[in-house]
DNA sequence: GTGTCGATAATCT
DNA sequence: GATTATCGACACG
Protein backbone atom coordinates (compact mmCIF):
# COMPACT_ATOMS: atom_id res chain seq x y z
CA UNK A 1 0.00 0.00 0.00
CA UNK A 2 1.29 3.14 -1.05
CA UNK A 3 0.29 6.08 1.44
CA UNK A 4 2.68 8.55 0.16
CA UNK A 5 1.41 11.73 -0.09
CA UNK A 6 1.74 14.07 -3.09
CA UNK A 7 3.71 17.48 -3.28
CA UNK A 8 1.67 20.64 -3.31
CA UNK A 9 1.59 22.46 -6.22
CA UNK A 10 4.40 25.29 -6.39
CA UNK A 11 3.74 29.01 -6.32
CA UNK A 12 4.58 29.52 -9.64
CA UNK A 13 1.55 27.33 -10.56
CA UNK A 14 -0.63 30.08 -9.49
CA UNK A 15 1.59 33.09 -10.54
CA UNK A 16 -0.38 32.62 -13.94
CA UNK A 17 -3.03 33.83 -15.95
CA UNK A 18 -6.84 33.14 -14.11
CA UNK A 19 -8.16 31.37 -16.49
CA UNK A 20 -5.28 28.88 -16.91
CA UNK A 21 -4.60 28.25 -13.36
CA UNK A 22 -8.69 27.67 -13.10
CA UNK A 23 -8.65 24.70 -15.75
CA UNK A 24 -4.59 23.73 -14.54
CA UNK A 25 -6.87 22.74 -11.05
CA UNK A 26 -8.64 20.43 -12.19
CA UNK A 27 -7.86 16.76 -11.31
CA UNK A 28 -5.44 18.13 -8.88
CA UNK A 29 -6.52 17.40 -4.88
CA UNK A 30 -7.65 19.68 -2.51
CA UNK A 31 -6.14 18.42 1.06
CA UNK A 32 -7.57 19.20 4.37
CA UNK A 33 -5.14 18.03 7.01
CA UNK A 34 -7.26 18.22 10.75
CA UNK A 35 -4.14 19.01 12.89
CA UNK A 36 -5.98 18.35 15.93
CA UNK A 37 -6.39 14.37 14.74
CA UNK A 38 -4.26 14.28 11.83
CA UNK A 39 -7.32 13.48 9.73
CA UNK A 40 -7.16 13.57 6.17
CA UNK A 41 -10.07 14.72 4.23
CA UNK A 42 -9.85 15.62 0.54
CA UNK A 43 -11.03 15.28 -3.42
CA UNK A 44 -10.52 15.48 -6.87
CA UNK A 45 -11.07 19.01 -7.95
CA UNK A 46 -13.85 18.75 -10.93
CA UNK A 47 -15.20 22.23 -11.02
CA UNK A 48 -13.89 25.75 -10.63
CA UNK A 49 -14.13 29.30 -11.65
CA UNK A 50 -11.95 32.45 -12.77
CA UNK A 51 -12.48 35.59 -11.02
CA UNK A 52 -10.45 38.41 -13.02
CA UNK A 53 -10.22 40.65 -10.01
CA UNK A 54 -10.09 45.02 -10.86
CA UNK A 55 -11.98 44.93 -14.01
CA UNK A 56 -14.58 41.52 -13.64
CA UNK A 57 -17.89 42.76 -12.76
CA UNK A 58 -18.53 39.73 -10.58
CA UNK A 59 -15.60 39.49 -8.23
CA UNK A 60 -15.13 40.83 -5.28
CA UNK A 61 -12.47 42.94 -6.15
CA UNK A 62 -13.94 44.50 -8.59
CA UNK A 63 -13.33 48.12 -9.13
CA UNK A 64 -10.45 47.74 -6.57
CA UNK A 65 -12.07 47.19 -4.15
CA UNK A 66 -10.22 46.79 -0.85
CA UNK A 67 -11.41 45.73 2.41
CA UNK A 68 -10.85 43.73 5.49
CA UNK A 69 -12.60 40.30 3.69
CA UNK A 70 -10.83 40.59 0.57
CA UNK A 71 -7.53 41.20 2.25
CA UNK A 72 -6.32 38.03 0.77
CA UNK A 73 -6.94 38.24 -2.89
CA UNK A 74 -4.47 41.29 -2.64
CA UNK A 75 -1.73 38.90 -1.53
CA UNK A 76 0.11 37.07 -3.01
CA UNK A 77 -0.62 33.77 -5.20
CA UNK A 78 -1.13 30.81 -3.59
CA UNK A 79 -3.20 31.40 -0.82
CA UNK A 80 -6.90 30.52 0.57
CA UNK A 81 -9.38 32.76 0.52
CA UNK A 82 -12.37 31.70 2.17
CA UNK A 83 -15.63 34.21 2.52
CA UNK A 84 -18.89 33.50 4.20
CA UNK A 85 -21.89 34.19 2.34
CA UNK A 86 -25.86 33.79 2.10
CA UNK A 87 -25.76 33.82 6.24
CA UNK A 88 -24.61 30.53 6.22
CA UNK A 89 -21.87 29.26 3.95
CA UNK A 90 -18.36 29.15 3.24
CA UNK A 91 -16.76 29.04 0.00
CA UNK A 92 -13.11 28.55 -1.16
CA UNK A 93 -10.82 29.86 -3.59
CA UNK A 94 -7.43 30.17 -4.37
CA UNK A 95 -5.64 33.53 -5.19
CA UNK A 96 -4.01 33.53 -8.54
CA UNK A 97 -1.44 36.25 -10.75
CA UNK A 98 0.54 37.53 -9.02
CA UNK A 99 1.97 41.49 -9.32
CA UNK A 100 -0.68 43.00 -7.12
CA UNK A 101 -3.36 41.84 -9.28
CA UNK A 102 -6.09 40.59 -6.94
CA UNK A 103 -7.90 37.44 -8.52
CA UNK A 104 -8.90 34.39 -7.93
CA UNK A 105 -10.24 30.63 -8.53
CA UNK A 106 -13.52 29.43 -6.99
CA UNK A 107 -13.01 25.68 -5.69
CA UNK A 108 -16.89 24.26 -6.62
CA UNK A 109 -16.86 20.37 -6.50
CA UNK A 110 -14.53 17.79 -5.55
CA UNK A 111 -14.94 14.02 -6.26
CA UNK A 112 -14.08 12.60 -2.71
CA UNK A 113 -11.43 10.32 -2.36
CA UNK A 114 -10.01 10.52 1.50
CA UNK A 115 -11.96 10.92 5.04
CA UNK A 116 -15.89 10.16 2.98
CA UNK A 117 -16.84 8.64 6.36
CA UNK A 118 -15.99 12.49 7.86
CA UNK A 119 -17.85 13.70 5.06
CA UNK A 120 -21.16 11.55 5.66
CA UNK A 121 -20.76 12.85 9.25
CA UNK A 122 -20.76 16.35 8.65
CA UNK A 123 -23.15 16.36 5.15
CA UNK A 124 -26.28 14.73 7.10
CA UNK A 125 -28.75 16.07 4.50
CA UNK A 126 -26.62 13.98 1.61
CA UNK A 127 -28.27 11.42 0.20
CA UNK A 128 -25.61 9.96 -2.10
CA UNK A 129 -21.69 10.36 -2.38
CA UNK A 130 -22.81 12.90 -5.67
CA UNK A 131 -24.43 14.80 -2.67
CA UNK A 132 -21.16 15.17 -0.34
CA UNK A 133 -19.02 17.86 -2.43
CA UNK A 134 -20.84 18.74 -5.62
CA UNK A 135 -20.81 22.67 -4.53
CA UNK A 136 -18.95 25.29 -3.52
CA UNK A 137 -20.83 25.39 0.43
CA UNK A 138 -21.17 21.57 0.44
CA UNK A 139 -17.42 20.75 -0.21
CA UNK A 140 -16.36 23.50 2.33
CA UNK A 141 -18.99 21.98 4.94
CA UNK A 142 -17.40 18.36 4.07
CA UNK A 143 -13.45 19.17 4.06
CA UNK A 144 -14.15 21.39 7.69
CA UNK A 145 -13.24 24.91 5.79
CA UNK A 146 -14.08 27.71 7.85
CA UNK A 147 -12.89 32.01 7.95
CA UNK A 148 -9.76 30.65 10.12
CA UNK A 149 -8.32 28.84 6.77
CA UNK A 150 -8.56 32.36 5.15
CA UNK A 151 -4.96 33.59 4.08
CA UNK A 152 -3.52 29.99 4.37
CA UNK A 153 -0.72 28.79 1.88
CA UNK A 154 -2.09 26.31 -0.18
CA UNK A 155 1.71 25.49 -1.24
CA UNK A 156 2.93 24.38 2.27
CA UNK A 157 2.54 20.48 2.89
CA UNK A 158 2.17 21.48 6.72
CA UNK A 159 -0.44 23.76 5.56
CA UNK A 160 -4.64 23.17 7.13
CA UNK A 161 -5.37 23.44 3.56
CA UNK A 162 -3.34 22.44 0.51
CA UNK A 163 -3.62 21.75 -3.21
CA UNK A 164 -1.71 18.26 -4.12
CA UNK A 165 -0.41 18.16 -7.92
CA UNK A 166 -2.05 14.74 -8.79
CA UNK A 167 -1.31 15.77 -12.48
CA UNK A 168 1.73 17.41 -14.85
CA UNK A 169 -0.33 18.61 -18.00
CA UNK A 170 -3.79 20.26 -17.57
CA UNK A 171 -6.41 18.25 -19.53
CA UNK A 172 -7.17 18.78 -23.03
CA UNK A 173 -10.05 21.45 -23.88
CA UNK A 174 -11.73 18.71 -24.90
CA UNK A 175 -12.24 16.96 -21.88
CA UNK A 176 -12.67 20.75 -20.41
CA UNK A 177 -16.47 22.04 -20.22
CA UNK A 178 -17.13 25.67 -20.35
CA UNK A 179 -19.89 27.48 -19.38
CA UNK A 180 -21.29 30.83 -17.30
CA UNK A 181 -20.27 31.33 -14.14
CA UNK A 182 -23.35 29.99 -11.48
CA UNK A 183 -24.54 32.96 -9.46
CA UNK A 184 -23.33 36.28 -11.06
CA UNK A 185 -26.37 37.25 -12.88
CA UNK A 186 -25.87 41.05 -11.54
CA UNK A 187 -23.15 41.08 -13.06
CA UNK A 188 -23.84 42.44 -16.95
CA UNK A 189 -21.71 41.49 -19.49
CA UNK A 190 -19.36 39.57 -16.95
CA UNK A 191 -22.28 37.41 -16.37
CA UNK A 192 -21.47 36.06 -19.63
CA UNK A 193 -18.04 34.85 -19.72
CA UNK A 194 -16.96 31.27 -20.35
CA UNK A 195 -14.99 31.03 -17.01
CA UNK A 196 -16.84 28.22 -15.43
CA UNK A 197 -14.92 25.22 -16.35
CA UNK A 198 -15.43 21.15 -14.71
CA UNK A 199 -14.55 17.78 -16.39
CA UNK A 200 -16.97 16.43 -18.44
CA UNK A 201 -19.13 13.53 -17.89
CA UNK A 202 -18.18 13.54 -14.14
CA UNK A 203 -20.80 12.64 -11.89
CA UNK A 204 -19.67 15.10 -8.84
CA UNK A 205 -20.04 18.87 -10.31
CA UNK A 206 -23.12 20.77 -9.28
CA UNK A 207 -24.56 20.59 -12.51
CA UNK A 208 -24.38 19.59 -16.13
C1' DG B 1 -36.46 15.00 -13.89
C1' DT B 2 -37.67 20.56 -13.57
C1' DG B 3 -38.76 25.17 -11.22
C1' DT B 4 -39.61 28.33 -7.33
C1' DC B 5 -38.67 30.08 -2.92
C1' DG B 6 -37.25 30.88 2.00
C1' DA B 7 -33.45 30.65 5.30
C1' DT B 8 -30.01 33.63 7.62
C1' DA B 9 -26.05 36.97 8.99
C1' DA B 10 -21.58 39.11 7.60
C1' DT B 11 -20.37 42.75 4.82
C1' DC B 12 -20.88 46.96 2.59
C1' DT B 13 -23.59 51.39 1.52
C1' DG C 1 -31.13 48.94 5.01
C1' DA C 2 -29.74 46.06 0.87
C1' DT C 3 -27.19 42.52 -1.00
C1' DT C 4 -25.34 37.96 -1.45
C1' DA C 5 -19.52 33.62 -6.07
C1' DT C 6 -25.88 28.81 -1.98
C1' DC C 7 -28.53 24.99 -0.39
C1' DG C 8 -32.40 22.22 0.46
C1' DA C 9 -37.38 21.66 0.67
C1' DC C 10 -41.28 21.37 -1.73
C1' DA C 11 -44.41 21.22 -5.76
C1' DC C 12 -45.24 19.35 -10.03
C1' DG C 13 -45.24 15.74 -13.47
Amino acid sequence: MNLEIPEPLPRKFYDRDTVTVAKALLGQKLVRVDHGTGMVIAGIIVETEAYLGVIDKAAHTYNHHKTERVRTMWGEPGHAYVYFTYGMHHCVNVTTHGHGRPEAVLIRALEPTDGVEVMWDRREKAKKERDLCSGPAKLTKALGITLDLDGVDVTCPDSQLYVAGMRKRAYSGDLIASSERIGVGYAEEWAKKLFRFHLKQNLHVSKG
